[in-house]
DNA sequence: TAGGCCATCTGGTCCT
DNA sequence: AGGACCAGATGGCCTA
């Protein structure tokens, strides 16, 4: 299926014996779409996506410890950007810098009591008050409040990349050693189901062209062909 | 080495 | 009110 696929998508003009052959082809795709479709499932896939990439898992997992610090801190002077606008940057870059250590490496809980012994933190000069009349306008939330919804957004996330996954593993010209981003497999999607449609009398295209067979196949064809043009090693 | 891609964290907003 | 969704920021990996 995906070898006929290949072939057929590297052929941009195609005669009526190819194309009855590409439609009888493209025809089994559709069988394949009914029975795999819910394959998605939150609680079957993403585990299965987690164990996959071990590598990714693992190299992503070191990656807290070493950013939660910067990322926090741009997050805190994108906010501060966004909710003070009469703060210039140089004060920003200084607030930034003046409580650099738990107060920005670490969520502000609201709940818990502010004894900090920090000689930074504690001091009261001028940007650590506007620091802290920023962040009291902030819904913090606590640790394990925090950690919890981080866990449902990788979960989110990780559902998204299975979904993705599932919808590369149906569209036409994908290859156990193809590797194709997510910008591509949409793009490819979107013209197969173009094919799909055209095959069923059905104009799935945005203007409602009735685009013809042929159209659809071209339109498939140039798009996995551009596609590839950016992956396939010159 | 620059750029593309992706995973992750985070805070804001929307929805139920 | 809590969870889902979204967008911005950041760093790591890979490739041309």
């Amino acid at each position: 299926m995906v070898a006929a696929a290949a072939a057929a998508t590297h052929t941009d003009v195609l005669d009526e014996g190819e194309n009855k052959c590409a439609i009888t082809m493209l025809k089994l795709k559709p069988i394949e779409i009914d029975s795999n479709h819910v394959v998605i499932s939150t609680n079957t896939v993403t585990p299965a996506i987690q164990q996959s990439n071990p590598i990714k898992r693992s190299r992503k997992s070191a990656h807290p410890s070493k950013t939660i610090q910067t990322s926090t801190e741009s997050s805190f002077i994108s906010l501060l950007t966004k909710n003070t606008k009469n703060i210039s940057i140089k004060e920003l870059i200084t607030t930034s810098t003046s409580t650099d250590d738990d107060s920005l490496s670490l969520p502000h809980f609201d709940e818990q009591e502010n004894t900090n012994d920090d000689p930074d933190t504690g001091s009261d000069d001028e940007t650590s008050i506007t620091c802290q009349s920023v962040t009291s306008k902030r819904s913090r939330l606590t640790s394990d409040k925090r950690l919890e919804a981080n866990a449902r957004e990788r979960e989110r996330v990780h559902n998204l990349t299975a979904a993705f996954e599932s919808l590369r593993q149906l569209i036409p010209m994908y290859g156990d050693q193809q590797k194709l981003s997510r910008l591509s497999i949409l793009r490819i999607a979107c013209s197969y189901v173009l094919v799909l449609g055209a095959l069923n009398e059905i104009d799935f295209s945005q203007e409602q062209n009735a685009y013809t067979f042929n159209e659809c196949f071209h339109i498939l064809s140039s798009t996995i062909l551009s596609e590839l043009k950016r992956k396939q090693p010159k």
